[in-house]
DNA sequence: TTCATCCTTTAACAAATGTTAATGGATTTG
DNA sequence: CAAATCCATTAACATTTGTTAAAGGATGAA
């Protein structure tokens, strides 16, 4: 992929985030590095330097991790034409402290993040644009947060179908679950029950 | 409280965070407001306009918002010495989409978000600091994720008793019970199971 | 195709949690 | 002090969710 093509598969999904200056848009383009992952590939490892931004051209990716009890949890799903958790927020000193999985085969473009961090200081622009991704980052763990306090799993369900449902025939219903709080068991119990 | 007051009382909390220069914690110091809220004053309204950061001096709060159902769902707690969640996180365009509830006599220092994310830009020690904080609250939140959404009330019951102790002897159960996702009658039922 | 494997569904029962209502203790108010 | 109010507890019952096991269906490999 060339530069223009980057810049221009870049564009849309830098803006609907927060608009940015044609300059700022070359910038960060000249940063990105596109990656291809086959599903199932654990492209980012709990406990692994990481130091990039991610955004996803192509597919889709969830953030996962080992409950006490050895399961895998589901922390978050990323949508084709998204971005993924900041850097910073998901990683101390560099070291990730959370799994990132693909669950299709996945294009990426990715961005060194400390250089990506100086042009959020020169930029303005590019500073809200981060500071906004940071904003929705929080603003859906909250939302999740309320949903798992006070909801029930069939209620859960329900809202993940309006966020998600493409996934629910793309994806293990085990991960879907683990994303939910419930038992795949009760999952497939609760797809019946709405289904009637 | 005068300058001096301000800056030695800010030092620590600041320090256990991420350490700064001397220098640096007198800008931060410049920038201070004391404020004091009264047990049960909601200091930050949803939907209302925050432009502040704010450090916990003494006394404990929460965040909550209401759920579907219109029930007070807790969020978070802050203990002394503790650091409210970054501004950019809980607003959008300035406007606050958390409500924050002061649960005893609570005395914070507030500094203005702009002129603190302007020191962010010009001081790495400040802008270390910022990014750690909110790589610790993120961390918080998905703990919690991962608490709800893979151990059962009563173990959920037993992390937040390691970790905020002193708070259930301090306000309603009702309020701890929703940050739990469960019913205050739950809650009772496990506490006195945890009795016997 | 046939076998093997993986995933989803279903069933039966157990355990956890919710709902409604009543009780008792503590605190506040008059 | 007495009445009123708030909050935590308890009980009885209903509902939801988990556990274990079995069965069916889809997919891929030999």
């Amino acid at each position: 992929m060339n530069f223009e093509q980057i810049k221009e598969r870049t564009r849309p999904l830098v803006n609907k985030v927060s608009p940015v200056s044609e300059g700022s848009l070359d910038l960060m383009s000249d940063l990105i590095l596109v990656e291809v992952y086959e599903k199932g590939d654990v492209f980012i490892d709990r406990g692994k330097k990481n130091n990039k931004e991610y955004f996803v051209y192509e597919g889709v990716c969830r953030s996962f991790l080992l409950s006490p009890e050895g399961e895998e949890v589901t922390i978050s799903y990323f949508l084709e034409g998204s971005i993924l958790s900041p850097n910073k927020t998901r990683t101390a000193n560099q070291i990730s402290h959370l799994n990132f999985q693909a669950l299709t085969r996945l294009t990426v473009a990715s961005l060194n993040a400390d250089q990506f961090e100086q042009l959020m200081i020169n930029h303005i622009d590019i500073r809200e644009f981060g500071n906004m991704v940071l904003q929705n980052e929080l603003l859906a763990k909250v939302e999740k947060e309320i949903g798992l306090a006070s909801l029930n799993a069939k209620e859960r369900l329900i809202l993940f179908r309006e966020k998600y449902h493409i996934l629910e025939n793309l994806i293990s219903h085990a991960d879907i679950a683990s994303y939910l709080g419930i038992t795949n068991i009760s999952l497939s119990r609760l797809r019946r029950e709405l289904r009637e």
